[in-house]
DNA sequence: ATCATGGCGATTGCATACATTCAAAGCTGG
DNA sequence: CCAGCTTTGAATGTATGCAATCGCCATGAT
């Protein structure tokens, strides 16, 4: 088992992105202490690091608090990825895939088809999409053998309430539209057209990110009012 | 006067990126917290920060040391940065600049023009350019009004041990060049032309990078050395 | 009524004592 | 002499007490 500290800043981590608490929220070092068991030192830790990655933001001898996300932030992070994911294809495409990667995404590719025929939509279709989906991206990054992608890439996908949204994300067709994307970027890939591959990895990103923003704007509008609760609170 | 937590955070920082520790040392919170005059409780939070940016790496129970760069890891670095610069000047062609921007970046460039006439080529000189390539980057990473962008490419260019190679790093002929890279992005952006402010950035600063990395491979074999010594102490 | 001010409560910042873990040196038996 | 176990020490991990700071509210003067 981890050290404590390690394994707060997990579980806080996870309770951010997963949208537990609204943008803005105070976070109190003797409450989270209090209701995770532990001391302040661990949770200090703990919003140290988190802070550091992006996700708080920290006011010396004022504290954490989280990170608020307007729609426009959401766009910004979405061209940055787009075309760090687009670089990403450009790199595999140049310097060919290996038979691991290339088994890899080939299995990938199998399933996403087979889960095309899948009549009944229920969440677990859902989250196994998003699986299949997050398997084809790292793999790709794994591919370019770029550490520093990796890591940049990490950052641009760690966003609060972005898997909150997994239900009613996507319907039949935009998956099918998505499995197609990840079957073109594959075949340019293979082939060794680098300029196809990075044009249609970013544009595959890029959509579903103008996908995603327009979901945030619907919500962005209850979001003044979970502030206010917030900073009530 | 900032807490100590956050000026422990900066001078460390600044040693780290001075290259005042060889990659792989081992950092130790006890000896850092002597020599900084404070307990362990600020050395800790800034360790923890640092590793968090990605300077450090951390292992449970073992502790913090400094990360160690090898001349493929730059290259990767720059692979990324380069795009990122790229995107950034598509992003300011793309929507235009505001007229602060535009006159900053205008008298960045009439300095950099009249720094071309010094005859003496003296540390100073080198310093100044380096402010001046600073603030010609930097204001377009303002006027692209990405703030994510604003954030990765700031990680990107945090590289240890960079600064310390500012003398000789560069002589008449790559300034000249690089002063022209910068005039023709400006005109590029200034008239619209995305692609052509893209390409230019992108591969004046992967040239930079290539420069660098060549400069690093030299100093590398002398890194080993360091390694061990690292190790033994 | 508005603004300044001063104290009060709550929260963070820091130091230190203690617990825990890891690794390497030393010891014992073969 | 070596292998494996034991021990020991030095480092990190955690808890907690106290100090410092900030924001808020009440009080008072203009």
């Amino acid at each position: 088992m981890a050290t404590r500290g390690v394994s707060v800043t997990n579980k806080l981590r996870e309770a951010v992105l997963g949208g537990d608490y609204a943008g803005g929220t105070r976070l109190n070092e003797v409450d989270l202490a209090e209701a995770l068991a532990v001391s302040r030192t661990p949770i200090r830790a703990a919003l140290s690091t988190l802070a550091a990655e992006g996700l708080l933001e920290y006011r010396p001898n004022s504290g954490y608090v989280v990170k608020a996300f307007a729609a426009k932030d959401i766009e910004g992070i979405y061209v940055v990825r787009a075309d760090l994911e687009g670089l990403c294809a450009r790199l595999v495409a140049q310097q060919g895939l290996s038979d691991l990667h290339r088994g890899l995404i080939h299995k990938v590719l199998e399933e996403s088809e087979q889960l095309q025929n899948a009549e009944d939509w229920t969440d677990e279709v859902s989250d196994v999409w998003r699986d299949l989906n997050d398997r084809f991206h790292n793999t790709l990054i794994e591919a370019s053998g770029n550490s520093h992608l990796a890591m940049m890439l990490r950052k641009s996908r760690a966003i609060p309430l972005l898997n909150q949204l997994k239900f009613r994300w996507f319907d039949v067709a935009t998956l099918a539209r998505s499995h197609d994307d990840h079957c073109q970027v594959f075949a340019a890939i293979t082939s060794g057209q680098v300029v196809r591959a990075e044009s249609i990895a970013a544009e595959h990103v890029y959509r579903s990110g103008q996908r995603i923003i327009e979901h945030w704007r619907k919500m962005d509008t209850r979001k003044p009012a979970a502030a206010a609760k917030a900073r009530a609170a």
